[in-house]
RNA sequence: GCGCCCAUAGCUCAACAGGAUAGAGCAACGGACUUCUAAUCCGUAGGUUUGAGGUUCGAGUCCUCAUGGGCGCGCCA
């Protein structure tokens, strides 16, 4: 079986089946020693098997480095998990296992109750690590996504009005979960979808026009659903302001038309800007008007027909998408001629899929949840076997002003924007504040904590710790001090060292796990205990020391690993390392 | 009514594909600046992981049911 085809058998919906393919394939490690482990366990298993007399497959089993550090270096289950095959005692096989396993990196394998079997590694391994993560960024990558081409599309909010917080927490999500999938070695894109054609447009139109013929005093009525911000005044003004009435004068159609385009044009690049101030890196913007000007939305349709998966009814048409486990069956064209939005969503999502992406990652909000089953079925439909899909739901956002649940409507403009969220708390705060929640949970915004509590905020504590390993470069270097990075690494020796440099060698792991569950929020806390054990190690040991360029060799080596480490892993959230603070 | 998500310390949240003694921050209490930046550190206290069953060597994690909260069920987007 090909990775290919056992990744997207269909449409992948939650990570659980993800995971569950994961298991087939046996995913080659890309971390090294964690390989040569399961290598020497795998033939150790089978040599036990073949001498007992036993054909049967190795068992799932895992490799961890545990959190407690009388566990072991590393710690596996194996012995528990082949306990049925053997019909055996686990502690016996472990035993029998830690026998044959033998390798010049590990310094000693033992087997322990229930039947885990915890191995230490060899200070070289360790020394090695520091040396690696001095030396280049490389090591705070991964090959994990082997370079699968993958688009992560977010945001992708109605161009009708400003972003507002709970935008904001689809923006942090999806532009660090790009930026760790690049860095686990899957080729990333990120895109923007502009919903530029429909129903809300024409609104939004409508809306602008009426607050301009309000400003030149006609007495109009303001559409019932129509946009109430303060933002549509303005654009108003704007348009006033460069034609004087010119637009009123014009037929109706016409000036709304007018209206919507330069409104369009206003509230994308204002999108834009609030986007790329909250350091969300967007590639491309992708309009939905466009498909239909390519003529992608019929062609796709036509396409979906061919393969009979369209039937007319009441005089629309139908996707058949209960063949695909949906409730019912969906309309793709309605009955007077127009196509609906899933009609031009199912061709987008051809249109992303033909430009080459293998794998595309949907972020919406969890309000749309009842949106997945129909467009994962249309691409099942579409047939591309080897593709996959997968959407992201964020949970929601609510609002906590004293105590108090607000909720958020761009249409009746009551919503905080993210503008003033970043304006108040700055960009890299906001960051780090959403990314420490799972996208799973929901998110309670407390006004009164962002505006007030933005110094408690952990980001400056992670931020602080790369802060201080700069500062101790330049004191070092200002003070003439003898040193020489990744020299005399043999000297390092201590629990708290050892500790630290093990934290550091996680680094690898967080990142696949955090690309593998798409969890950001993995990184987040990662960091935060890498800092909390630098800054005590810091506290407790003096880094620089004159009288000793060898101790202080090791010692601010280890600070730069620890440096290199953090300022990676804040990159990977869009937060800033900054040198001082 | 049907479907999706959530429930862990006083509060906000973690817990790696089912692993060993469930962890942080804030809040509370007690300590540490003649020091490489105290935006820091050390210590104390805080838990029947909502409840009841089940699966197994092992469950916060998987399954069933219940309770509570959020969201969704259009020829809207």
């Amino acid at each position: 079986m090909d990775f290919a085809s056992v990744f997207c058998k269909k449409p992948v919906l939650n990570k659980k089946i993800e995971a569950d393919i994961f298991r087939t394939l046996r995913y080659v490690r890309s971390d090294k020693l964690k390989q040569i482990l399961q290598n020497l366990l795998d033939e150790a298993l089978t040599e036990i098997m073949k001498s007992e007399g036993i054909e049967s497959d190795i068992p799932e089993y895992t490799i961890e480095t545990p959190n407690n550090p009388d566990h072991g270096d590393f710690a596996t289950n194996i012995a528990m998990k082949s306990a049925k095959i053997f019909r055996k005692k686990p502690m016996d096989i472990a035993a029998k296992i830690t026998e044959t396993v033998k390798h010049p990196l590990i310094k000693s394998a033992e087997a322990v109750m229930p039947g885990f079997i915890n191995f230490r590694i060899s200070d070289t391994f360790y020394q090695d690590i520091v040396k690696k993560a001095v030396e280049s960024d490389e090591f705070f990558t991964s090959d994990y996504g082997r370079g699968r081409k993958t688009m992560v599309e977010f945001v992708s909010a109605n161009p009708t009005g400003p972003l507002h917080v709970g935008h904001g927490r689809n923006a942090a999500y999806g532009d660090s979960l790009a930026r760790i999938m690049r860095a686990a070695g899957y080729d990333v894109h990120t895109e923007y979808y502009i919903n530029d054609a429909g129903n809300q447009m024409n609104n939004l139109g409508k809306s602008i026009y009426v607050r301009y013929l309000e400003l030149l005093g006609r007495d109009v009525e303001f559409p019932e659903d129509g946009y109430k911000g303060e933002y549509i005044i303005d654009i108003s003004k704007a348009l006033l302001e460069e034609n004087g009435g010119k637009i009123a004068e014009m037929p109706e159609a016409e000036a709304v038309a007018m209206c919507l385009a330069r409104g369009l044009t206003d509230i994308t690049n204002e999108i834009a800007l609030t986007l790329k101030n909250f350091n969300v890196d967007m590639e491309i913007w992708f309009s939905e008007k466009s498909l239909y000007k390519s003529g992608e939305v019929e062609s796709s349709l036509k396409y979906l027909m061919d393969r009979g998966f369209i039937y007319e009814k009441d005089g629309a048409l139908w996707f058949d998408s209960t063949k695909f486990g949906d409730d019912k069956d969906r309309v793709v064209k309605r009955s007077n001629g127009e196509y609906t939005y899933f009609t031009s969503d199912i061709a987008y999502h051809k249109n992303k899929y033909d430009r080459g992406f293998m794998s595309v990652i949907d972020v919406w909000g969890a309000d749309h949840h009842g949106y997945v089953k129909r467009l994962s079925s249309a691409i099942e439909a579409i047939g591309y076997e080897d593709r996959d899909f997968n959407v992201s739901l964020i949970q929601m956002v609510s609002l906590l002003s004293s105590g108090e649940r607000v909720s958020m409507s761009t249409r009746a403009g009551s919503f905080i924007t993210l503008d003033w969220l970043v304006e108040e708390v700055g960009a890299d705060a906001a960051r780090f504040f959403y990314a420490m929640r799972d996208y799973e949970a929901q998110f309670d915004f407390d006004i009164d904590l962002a505006k007030k509590k933005s110094s408690d905020n952990p980001v400056y504590y992670v931020q602080y710790a790369h802060a201080r390993v700069q500062s101790l470069l330049s004191k070092a270097e200002n003070e003439g001090i003898k040193f020489e990075l990744c020299t005399h690494l043999d000297k390092i020796s201590s629990k708290e060292e050892l500790e630290l440099i093990k934290k550091i060698y996680d680094y690898n792991s967080v990142l696949e796990q955090a690309s593998r569950g798409r969890q950001p929020h993995r990184m987040a806390y990662y960091l935060q205990e890498l800092a909390a054990l630098f800054h005590a190690y810091y506290f407790n040991n003096t880094i620089i020391n004159a009288e000793d360029s060898e101790l202080t060799s090791v010692r601010l080596s280890i600070a730069v690993a620890v440096g290199n480490a953090v300022r990676n892993g804040l990159g990977l959230l869009g937060v800033s390392a900054p040198d001082r603070m």
